[in-house]
DNA sequence: TTGAAATTCAAACGCTCGTTTGAAGCGAAA
DNA sequence: TTTCGCTTCAAACGAGCGTTTGAATTTCAA
């Protein structure tokens, strides 16, 4: 009996557990990002014992690294975010469905929105566990701003301009999907629905390409 | 022997003791924030004990609350700001003059960075302590993204858009001020001086401006 | 100088957090 | 059926946080 044969045999339970908490972790860290999301909630949604996400993940980290491992891997799939198909159109159409590919967690709760809402979360205030992360994998939808931008920049525009671009870009639509729930409130009061996120794809659209100067 | 005399007589040491509380807690506050800048770390810069942040105060949230007093009463006064200095300029001078003003704090370390700092900060997730406050008194700064971009909406345009606009507008600089520390480490590398402060204004004047379509 | 009020101080309280512990439960091989 | 290793569990640990406590100290009018 090798430890082959004991991880096959044991693999139904423990695959249960942990495929139950990477799930709750997933909506836990979309809702608080990684600092405001506790190892009790996590573990409460998923009918787990705290100490399960020790043994099964080493500790919070490890948890959390498993779901960005099925982030980056999730969101690579989904033809919608690759980078071919922004380059198969117009630079105008490219920056318009980017944003709006980035503004859908305001309407839609599936499991690529929960990613796409933990990234909003680390645009804030990266984690360590997070920075660490992308050091080993960098995940392939952080090149889409930048490739974007450099559609619209001049060859010879230097780095320092696509850094300041990419930035600028990246955080319209995280910025909306971060504080979602706090934009719904006074004084504000933005309910996000189908037709108001449209309204909104419009509006950042037409800034980040004709600027306010230009309606 | 009223109470006014008591206070008027034990104010010199008090006052000292609440004056460095408060200029401890807004330099700690810029650094890391309301939820991050412990009264530890406080009562520590201020040399005072940590119970003094409650007897002077009534708890962290009464020293933030007085940070915040001061914070709006000194930028009320800095005419940089002020809503009329705007006014007397041109659309995409109010804009350029808005941004260079909130970008500051990337170069500067006076008094009113900090206070903009904590600004940014409060931008991302504000805390309930900030919310209280602006309920009460509202900074007159907070309306400053707003008066820029209606020089350049039209007059009917709908509300919706002038706070999607004025959210666009407001994060921008604020985004750069929080992040400041962040971006200055790789990948991204921005230090930033006199020089690629103004560049930073270049380019954000310029995006806001024209979009990144019309360079 | 005296006494009462104001202020400071070290220590501890109560809470939440991530993590650790050691016993109990469980399933499959012997 | 017994045994052994993997998994679960309730409980506690230790660290950090804001806050409270009660005694010591300072201050100053009387």
């Amino acid at each position: 009996m090798s430890n082959l044969d004991q991880a096959r045999v044991a693999s139904r339970s423990t695959e249960t557990t942990r495929a139950a908490l990477i799930k709750a972790a997933t909506s836990v860290f979309a809702e608080y990002g990684y600092d405001g999301g506790s190892v009790r909630l996590i573990t409460q949604r998923a009918m787990a014992n705290q100490a399960a996400v020790n043994y099964h993940f080493g500790g919070k980290d490890g948890l959390y690294r498993e779901v960005l491992i099925a982030a980056t891997k999730t969101l690579e799939q989904s033809s919608f975010l690759c980078p071919e198909e922004l380059d198969a159109r117009s630079p105008e159409e490219a920056l318009r469905l980017y944003l709006r590919q980035f503004l859908l967690p305001l309407v839609k709760r599936d499991r690529v929105s929960m990613y796409l809402r933990i990234f909003a979360w680390e645009s804030v205030r990266p984690s360590e566990a997070f920075n660490a992360f992308i050091v080993a994998s960098p995940p392939r939808i952080f090149q889409l701003a930048e490739r974007v931008v450099k559609r619209f920049l001049p060859e010879e525009a230097p780095a320092e301009t696509v850094t300041f671009a990419t930035l600028w870009l990246a955080h319209q639509p995280m910025f909306f999907v971060r504080d979602a729930e706090r934009l719904a409130r006074a004084p504000f009061a933005l309910k996000f629905d189908e037709s108001s996120l449209e309204r909104l794809v419009d509006t950042l659209a037409s800034f980040s390409l004709r600027g306010l100067g230009n309606p």
